[in-house]
DNA sequence: CTGAAAGCGCTAACAC
DNA sequence: GTGTTAGCGCTTTCAG
């Protein structure tokens, strides 16, 4: 493995000076540097990173933490944080924490961490007291993508509104009787979107006048079997059953809707249903939702991550992100 | 930032003990052993890890390179690698090398990876043959998840074997018109899973005695987006139109779908459709299938890299992985 | 079983 | 502009 003595000495210059050439830094004459890069190139000289971050303390990575990688929200923005980190010459390290089932396989801390990374991005979720201590404790930019987490910046949308327009829709399309499949369980006390939704239906069905039916309150985990599960479970009530369901995500809206056509379901007709986030194959389905852009969130948090790393004090902040009710073909006014 | 040499001064040994003791090396007797890890634990020191790579020459984590990360295949993969390194003190560094499309936002280089990763696992995509050299020219441990990648060991299912399946599945309903739903373009040259796949379709009709049509032939790119617009295309088709579809993902056989029945035909009655894949989304929606598991061949591949890294040499080889053909609601006999 | 000391490959003052 | 010289924090012979 070449090093950078070895290019000094083809050079014929000294390794600090190849060290400028290299990244670029004045007070190297335009020919010498010419002369270092060519050689260098020539050689396949690549800089040791391991060198680097111990000699600078600076790693040029930025860890994210996701719960899930394999569901459309935190891919999505695993993909948006890659692209902003494309070219500017930051890895990015993956850490995955494991569900918020507990126990959980594997929770943050401090340690997991350290001086692995230079700056952290937090994919939304459930998060036990010790770790949202030891993540507030932390010396580093911190960001997080999705949900409020006590203490911490964060890029998102508004939950509650999002949850309240899908509800107001229902409800201005004439419906009455709304049930509702949230992703919140006991568990849930730190980790507050779905807390947030179920909060904007609320209110968005009191203030129309209208009453909650406790027993039309289902609980998924936001996968699209549980909104199948759900979906079989709602079908077991007796009539009158509601006329529309508002779903904490698309993808249990999904599950829901597949359900229910298969159950022999005419949706809308027979039961509207309508989801939040914008997944693509909800598109393909004519699924009502409240679009939302995971990877723009995620990239703006990432741009906030390298600003402040970049000397930019205060870059990192909260921000609302964009949001849209997108109606659909799975929503309708209730039969007559 | 404590460092080892104050624990070692506050523990009375040296460095070097320090060092021996918190990696549960031989050669330090009990007592100082717990000792050690008692005033390492009380100071809370971490160990550097840019001054272990700098002294040892591992980085202990792998690299994932992987074309996308928001599609079903590669999210479930990359949560598998992430599963298999879990516990195992491995990092996991996550390269986005952009689509297939070109030109490519980021191609694949020896020095983007170079003294930064142990090992390097690629989930299946396009490459440059530039970057199949550069690949097969890497000094480290290297595997790929899903497709063969010339000269490259691999884990994946048998693409052939996957498309003669569902076709000879339609073929056994009866079916004698079928079109053909694939992800192959002519810039895909080095990308062998398309390929395959259309190969295993082709011989299984011939085999049948009977006649390929290529208007029946449509193009996509994996993504359901690209299935509705194949769909949209089909039914432009003359009649008598083909009986079945047969599609190179479960993505884009779910965008078919959604748009065959928005387009008012009944599914399986008027036109049976197949995926291959095993998303979740199509065993919701009813789709027929050949199941695969992408968790499961990434965990094979990070296992066989581990091992490999552990000193076990030839640990790396390519591995067939499972499918199964599962018959869901959406093929039957054709209309009579 | 333990310690001293020489690196690992690069960066960062500080001289020249 | 360019070179010298200490480190960065840990690992690793090699003595003891």
């Amino acid at each position: 493995m070449v090093g950078i003595d070895e290019v000094a000495a083809a050079a014929g210059v000294s390794t600090a000076t190849v060290s400028r050439a290299i990244r670029g830094l004045p007070r190297v004459s335009p020919t010498t540097r010419a002369k270092i890069l060519a050689t260098a190139k020539e050689l396949g000289y690549v800089p040791s990173s391991a060198a680097t971050r111990l000699a600078t303390g600076k790693t040029h990575t930025i860890g994210v933490l996701a719960p899930y990688v394999d569901r459309w929200f935190f891919g999505k923005a695993i993909a948006g944080v890659d692209d902003e980190l494309h070219g500017k010459g930051y890895n990015l390290s993956l850490f995955h924490l494991g569900g918020r089932t507990e126990p959980r396989e594997r929770l943050f801390s401090r340690s997991m961490v350290h001086k692995q990374i230079d700056a952290i991005l937090l994919l939304c979720m459930y998060l036990h007291p010790e770790e949202i201590e030891d993540l507030q404790a932390i010396e580093m930019p911190l960001i997080v993508i999705g949900g409020p987490v006590p203490g911490c910046p964060n890029v998102g949308i508004d939950d509650y509104r999002a949850a309240r327009a899908t509800t107001e829709h229902l409800i201005g399309l004439g419906h009455r009787h709304i049930a509702l499949l949230h992703g919140q369980d006991d568990s849930d006390l730190n980790f507050s979107v779905p807390k947030i939704r179920v909060e904007g239906f609320h209110d968005a069905v009191h203030e129309a006048g209208l009453e909650l039916d406790p027993d039309a309150a289902f609980y998924g985990n936001f996968t699209v079997q549980s909104g199948i599960e759900a979906m079989a479970r709602f079908l077991e009530m007796p009539e009158p059953r509601p006329t529309a369901m508002v779903c904490a995500s698309d993808e249990m809206a999904l599950g829901a809707l597949f359900e229910a056509r298969r159950r022999g379901l005419n949706v809308p007709k027979d039961l509207s249903i309508v989801g939040i986030d914008g997944h693509e194959m909800g598109a393909a389905a004519g699924l009502t939702t409240v679009w939302q852009d995971p990877m723009a969130q995620a990239r703006r948090g990432t741009q906030m991550l390298l600003a402040e790393l970049a000397g930019e004090a205060g870059a990192v902040h909260s921000e609302i992100a964009e949001q849209r009710l997108v109606v659909r073909e799975t929503t309708g006014p209730p039969r007559a």
